[in-house]
Order: structure tokens, then sequence, then C-alpha cells
DNA sequence: TATCCATACTTAACAGTGTTAGGATAATTG
DNA sequence: CAATTATCCTAACACTGTTAAGTATGGATA
């Protein structure tokens, strides 16, 4: 290996290092006392070091969501994989939506509520990103129930669309609701995806 | 009027000035962009200032909300009393709700983001306050749809959970998503209510 | 080997934030 | 008139994201 890809390697290695060190600091600090300040601290360098790797703080932000889609968009493979139903399947990945928005709600926001890091969904499916496969991914399994006459045959976008905001209020609600976890999300995600699917299928 | 129910009057005055430039900077500058300092700006006076009238920011955004939710509590009752079928009554409710979301987005993103103003619903309930009187009426509007027999027969705080939840979703999907608003979310807004009322209906 | 130079990183600073301590001024009271 | 109190301000603290400019260091080259 020449030098400069050994540079280059570690360059990408120190750039997953500070990811890393992000994530955790996201995750026990929480969303609103994570600081660019903080992070550096953490890895024992400047701050400035930071923007060595990183353009700007959301393009640290970005590349953390990316991440995240990343492991989603196969979680949402896995799902379809071992499950035969498609209702069943979606229901499974609408309930693993919620349910990690309800456990990690620091990296939720993180994802979500970073200002439209993915811009409109033609900019998202236009643009290649980890995002979008998970986009495209969630959407086969709703063309699959619809395909499968077990779904009004609305677009499958708009379906995703009322499937993912929904999830979206479940999660945010507990966000910004305390002890919403504690006492009532789950009889609050229970009812939620029952009227959801109630109106939904066929 | 003696000078202290003067001063009490010019105090209570002056709160409210300060209150309305604070609902203006932010509707007009956005959420992001608001900080004590302009508003002290706005108003000619020095930061601190701000602080004779209210505890903190966090104070002064609590009074912001309850003047909405007073606003709000209206407008539910009036619905409620120009309109007689209780199943049309709620879903006006649920659309003035996501409406106003959409087309005020700053000031929504003030009354329901600002981190847990209210705390558990138990403590909602309990304390005196124009959210917790709009609870109420939201409430009651659910029951008259069980009364009448035409709703299924779940406890009526899990209805409304329900409702608000995915009103939410709607509206923190047209914050942050751009353009959300003008290309799709009149659709949106339609598939979810008809989702939600298909699903919640007898 | 000595020079050069890019890479990696830092210090110091700018402009902004919420908030507080303590001081100044004006109005009201005894 | 003196004392008190209400009202407002200046200056500061401890933060924030970000940038300009500077310093070592270590490999490549003359």
């Amino acid at each position: 290996m020449g030098v400069k890809e050994k540079r280059a390697k570690y360059k990408e290695e120190f750039r997953r290092d500070i990811l890393d060190a992000a994530r955790e600091l996201f995750i026990n600090e929480g969303y609103e006392n994570f600081s660019m300040r903080k992070l550096a601290e953490k890895i024992e360098y400047s701050p400035t070091t930071i923007y060595l790797y990183f353009k700007n703080k959301d393009d640290l932000l970005f590349a953390i969501c990316e991440e995240f889609f990343g492991h989603f968009s196969d979680q949402l493979n896995h799902i379809r994989a071992v499950s035969r139903d498609p209702i069943e399947t979606l229901r499974k990945v609408v309930l693993y939506l919620m349910n990690f928005g309800l456990k990690n709600p620091n990296q939720y926001k993180l994802i979500f509520f970073t200002k439209s890091v993915y811009g409109t969904r033609e900019e998202l499916v236009e643009k290649e990103s980890m995002a979008r496969n998970t986009y495209f991914v969630f959407r086969e399994i709703v063309q699959d129930c619809i395909d499968a006459g077990k779904m009004k045959e609305t677009e499958a976008d708009v379906i995703v669309d009322t499937l993912t905001i929904a999830s979206h209020g479940v999660v945010t609600k507990n966000i910004y609701c305390a002890d919403f976890l504690k006492k009532r999300s789950g009889k609050a995600v229970r009812a939620m995806v029952d009227v959801l699917f109630r109106g939904l299928q066929k």
C-alpha cells in the first residue's frame, strides 16, 4: 500500500472514530447537550480538528444519519426475507420503526429533527443515499400488499407517507411528552397500528 | 385606581407587549432564529429587562403556548357549537389542528417542540392551564362520537392520543421535509384523515 | 544530508447564545 | 427632604459553531 493510500485509509479511519464518538455522545448526553466542543474533548483533539474531517456540524450529523439508514434498510430487508405474508411484513416494519424511535429518542431526534437533511422526496429519490434505499424498500413492501390484493389501491407513495408520518407522530409524542413512554406508549402504539391497518386494508 | 394597582396593570401590559413582540418575532424570523437578545432589540430594551417579566426563555415560551391554547380551545368549542353530527365535528377539529400546523409552522414548533412544557398527561390534567382545557374539550368531542354509537368503544383518552399524534406527525413531516406542504400535504392530510376515521368508526 | 513542503493539528479569535450580579436612575413613600 | 423601591442598564460568565492563521512533523526530493 502506497503512502497516499495509507494516508487516505488513516483519514477514513479517523473519520470513523469521530463518527463513533459523536454517536456515543449523542446517545449519552442527548440531542440538546451535544456540541462540537464536547465531541472534541471526548476524542481529545481541538475543536478545529473535527473540521478537517467534516465540513461542519450538519455534515457530521448527516454522516450519522446515513449510517443509521444503512442499518435500517438492512433491517427492513431482513424482516421482508423472514416473513411471508406482506401485511404481516408491513406491520412488523412499522412496529420496528416506532420501537426504534421509542428506545432511541436521541438518535431519532438526530435523524429526523435535523432540519431537512434529505430535502424533498424528489431530491431524496434522485440523490444516492442510504435514506433513499430505505424509502425504496419501504415502498416495495407496501406495493407487495397492494399486489396481493390486501390493501386499497392507493398509490404506494401515499401509503408510505401515511405510515411513516403516523410513526413519526408516535415517536415525537414520546420525545416531547415526558413519561409518555413509561406509561402509555405501548397502548398508543397498538392503538395507532390497529387504526392504521384497519383503515388501510381492504 | 391605586398606585399599586396601576403598577400591576402597567406590569401586566408590558408583559403583554413583550409577548406580542415575541410571537411576531417567532413568526417572522422562525423558531431557530429567535433569541432573547433579538427580542430585546425589537422592543428596544436591554435583554435583562425581559427577565423582570419572565423567569427565563422557557417561561416566555410557555406564556405564548398558553395564549395559543386559549385560542385553540375557543375554536374547538365553536366548531362543536355550529356542527351537529359528532363525527363531522371531530373530523373538522382534526383538520383544523392539521391545517393550523401546516400554515403556522413556526408557531407550531414553538408550541409542540418546546420540550415538555406541560409535562405528563397526569400533570397536564392536574394543573390549571389552557392546554388542559383544550384537552378536555377534545376528549368530550370524542366521547360524543362514542356515545352516539358511531365509534368503537375504546377509551376516549386513547382515541384523542391517536388523533393528535397522527396530526402531529403530519405537521412535523411538513416542518422537516422541505416543500412537503407545497406539493403533497393536501393529499397526505386527506389520506391520513380518511385512514384514521375508517379505522376508528364502527 | 539538507531543504522543501504538504499534512495534521493547534491557538486565538469572532460573533452569537441564555443568564446573572450589581449598579444607576427615577418614582413613590414615610 | 430622606429612605425606599421599582425599573432598567452595563458588564460579565460560560457557553455555542466556525474560521484565519500559525506551528510542528515527517516523508519526498534536490
